[in-house]
This record gives structure tokens, sequence and C-alpha cells, in this order.
DNA sequence: GCTATATTCAAACACAGGTTTGAATAGACG
DNA sequence: CGTCTATTCAAACCTGTGTTTGAATATAGC
């Protein structure tokens, strides 16, 4: 039995040395936690039902992670380094024009959000934390939703031919960013409203290019008639983005952002 | 005391003969409940703070709506009655240009959801209902989500010269009213990403503005390319759906939705 | 005023679920 | 082999919370 130190008489975590190598029952409590997190949220799962599928005591999530909220936050910090970021990372990250580049980052978005192998509860966690924050929400925000919402704001910025900072591109970034997390948020309004909707690759592939040529239609007739209005320098990471349409519909530029 | 009938063990409630006319307990608690629902989700309100707020007995709360269950489903039928509905409902009835009739659309909507009098909390039950799902959520869609998204339907569909049936028509729909709960759901990230945004009714008419903006360029550039392909009998409802941009931000075509 | 019904109240009940406990087990190291 | 520490386990603990109860009170009809 471990005596606990006489300071500290609230937080009696032992908390196990080295907390960061694998070990498997920790390991398998985070795997397990996280779909039911994601399908319950926070206060409504019972650490009782991760330890049963897990196979694990109830006690060894408290030996672990000291209390619900320790494995909370784990399972939280997990899926903010998980695929999403590295997706659209390397979606905006590669050598095309802006509007593709655009294109890439809704679609990677997109797909995110609708495989059922891996990364696909990590945005319902999300959910959750919009409707009922909890301590975790601070580090959701600043490690997902900053640094993605920063990068669309330099690449529409650009494409706008207005610094990132302006109203303007910030507005246009809501209004990319608003469109796709409508097909998380209001799934069970969706399915009320068109229950044919299945979320087939090839249907998720359809609102990527909706959504792209929904937005670019606003983004490129701004800066056409901005520039012809005030031909200021243009900036060289908007330097592609003043094509004019492309046939609808028949892009599938065939650009994946998973290797 | 009441003789509860031997029949349905289960469904103990003994239900006041008219539960529909004004009762006073009954109605401070439905009005108290309201928003502290609003704030924490079904799960974890508890009905002592209820009560406690209300000034009234925890029993009364099974005396008036059998359980906690009840009481909330009342909440959330008074909610979808209330003004959200009657705005959309009269911005779409008015006699104007399909566009302005969508720019109405959207700013009702918008305004309904940051005014701090009244129906201010109605937005937040739907997003806790979107995370976690109670039995009401069916209700919640059918009486505020359907009609609003099929009235939208309908008005797109007249710009785009589409059947309201057909897959881009969903898509637009989606598209606009995506954007504007863009504004509700993501309130945590933008105060992350945008600390300076104050829903202030100026901001929140510039934000209207700019949804419209952002989802006419598309709708009417649409209309355009497609009437000049296969000009199709135009429908009544789309006859002033095509006029080409308006000088932006210059708008504010002064249609309240608020008598 | 009297009785019956509707409503309110404080207290108790039941139980779910987070947390703690103390013993049992397993390795590690000498 | 023996001791020490890390880990696992079943059980108990305890608080919060939905629900029930039975008495007390108000109200209406006669």
């Amino acid at each position: 039995m471990v005596m606990l130190p006489p300071a500290k008489p609230r937080s009696a975590r032992p908390r196990p040395r080295r907390p960061s190598i694998s070990d498997p029952t920790r390991e398998r409590l985070i795997d397990c936690a996280g779909p039911i997190f994601a399908d319950r949220g926070f206060q409504a799962t019972t650490i009782r039902e991760i330890s049963t599928v897990a196979g694990e005591n109830v006690a060894a999530i408290h030996y672990h992670f000291g209390d619900k909220l320790g494995l909370y936050s784990e399972v939280v910090l997990r899926s903010t380094r998980a695929a999403q970021v590295d997706a659209i990372r390397s979606a905006l990250a590669q050598q095309a024009p802006p509007d593709q580049i655009l294109r890439a980052v809704i679609r990677a978005r997109l797909q995110s959000l609708n495989r059922r192998d891996l990364p696909d509860w990590h945005f319902r966690i999300l959910l959750h934390e919009f409707a009922s924050p909890t301590p975790a929400l601070g580090q959701v925000v600043e490690h997902v939703g900053r640094p993605i919402f920063l990068r669309v704001l330099d690449l529409i910025g650009g494409m706008l031919g207005l610094p990132p900072t302006d109203e303007r591109t910030r507005l246009c970034a809501i209004s990319v960013m608003g469109q796709i997390i409508a097909y998380v948020f209001a799934t069970p309004l969706l399915a009320g409203v068109w229950p044919e909707l299945k979320m087939t690759p090839e249907q998720v592939e359809r609102i990527a290019t909706h959504i792209g040529d929904f937005s670019l239609a606003y983004i490129q007739t701004f800066r056409a008639q901005h520039q012809a209005l005030e031909p200021q320098p243009v900036s060289p990471a908007a330097r592609n983005g003043l094509r004019q349409f492309e046939k609808k519909s028949t892009s599938t530029a065939s650009l994946r952002t998973t290797p």
C-alpha cells in the first residue's frame, strides 16, 4: 500500500512514475473510452461502462488517471492529436492553386466526419463540448479549432486579397466552415428532412464539390470586383485565386489528402 | 389522496384534468425550467434547482408533469411554438423578390439566436438535443426543423429553377442554414478565434448581410448559367431571382420581421 | 359549516454512479 | 527465497438526484 504524501489532502492521485510509455491497460482504457465519450458525452458516460468494455476493473481508471475527468482529458488530448489536423495541414501545405487547396480542405474535413474506421468520433466529442463544456474545451479549441481556422483564414484572405484579420475574411471563413459542420451538428435534423441522404464516399464527394462551388462563387466574384476597382499588388498566396468558373461538378481534381 | 387506477402499473401520473389552462405554479415551473434546461441540457439539469428557482416544491414537478421528462417535453413544446417559427414564416410569406425574402429569413434566424430577452435560449436546447438526443428530439425536428427547412427548400428551389427535391436545391439550403447555425453551435470556437466578435445588433446585421451576399453569389450565378443553357419556363416564385449583384454592404433593405 | 377534491409540503426512499479501501497478485531485485 | 513495489480486484462507501409518500392545507360545491 502506498502512503500518500501528507500535503495536498484532496488530490490523492498515486500517478505511476512514467504515464507516457505504453501501458497496455492504460491504452485499452483510452481506446475504449473514446467512442463511448463521443456517443454519450462526458456526464452521461459511466466509468463502469468503460471499464466493462475494456475488461478492466473500475478502480483501474482511478489508478491510472486519477478520476473520470483525467481519463476524459487524456481521450481529448489523443483526439486532438489525431489525423484531423494532419489531414487539414497537409491539404493546406500542398503546392496548388488556392481554389484547389480550399476544395481539398473542404473535402478532407468532410471525409474525416464520416469515416467509420478511426477518427470518426472525434468530431462528436467536439459537439458535446460545445453543448456542455468541460475543462477540456480550452484544449480542444486551442489544438484543433484555432490552428485550422487560422490557416483557412490565411488561405481565404489570400484569395480575397484581404488581410486575414479583415472582417470580410473572417466572415467568409466562417461561411465555409459552417457549411461543413452543418453535416455533423445537424445530423438528426437532416435525417428528418432528407432521409434518403446516405453518407457514402460518393455522396461525401458530391457534397464537398458543392461546398467548394458554393464558396468559390462568392470568393472569386469578390476578388474580381475588388481587383478591378482598386488594383493593389497581388499577394503571392493569391496569385491563382482569380480563375473563372470551371465547368461545374466535373472537377474531382483527384488530390487526395491521405497518402 | 388519489387512488391510482390499477391498470398501467408503471405510468402512475395523476395528471390534473385540464393541463391546458393557466395554472400559475405550472407556468412558473415551465418558465424557470426553460433557461436552465437550455444551459445545462436535460441530464445535467436537476429538478431541485428548477424547483428552487421557481420557489416551488420538488414534488410539484411530479404532480404537474409526471416526471422530469414530462416537464422537459412541455418546455420543448413551448419552445417550438415560440417566436422562431413565426418570424421565419412571416419572413417567407411576405410579398417581395425572392432574394430579399432569403435575406429576411437569414436575418430573422440570426437575430433569434442572439437576443437576450425572450427566445434566446430556444436554440441552445436544440444544440443539446443534437448532442444528446432525448425523446423530445422528434418533436423538435418535426415542429421547428422540418417546416423551416421545407420552406427554405421551396424558396431556393424557385430561385435556382429546380424542384425542391433536387439534390442541388437541398445542398444549397444546407449551405445557407449551415452558415447560420455556425454562429450558435461554434460559439466557443469563435470566442477563441475571433475574440473581438460581439453580437451587437449592428454586428448581427453585418453577418446577415454577408451570409446573404455569400449565398446569393452562387444561387444567382447558377440560375443565370442554367437558364442560358436550358431555357425552361420560369416558375412564378423565381421571377425575381436573377438580378445582378447590387452594390454590397449597402443593402439593409429594412424589412424587419418583427412588428 | 361540511365534505370532497385539488394542491402543496417536508421527509423519506431507492438507486445509480464516482470514489475509496484494503486485500490479493505479480514482478523486480537482492 | 524474501521483500518491496506496482498493479489488479471485489467490495464497500457516499453523495447526488429522481421519485414516492402521507400528511397538511387550500378550494369548491352543497
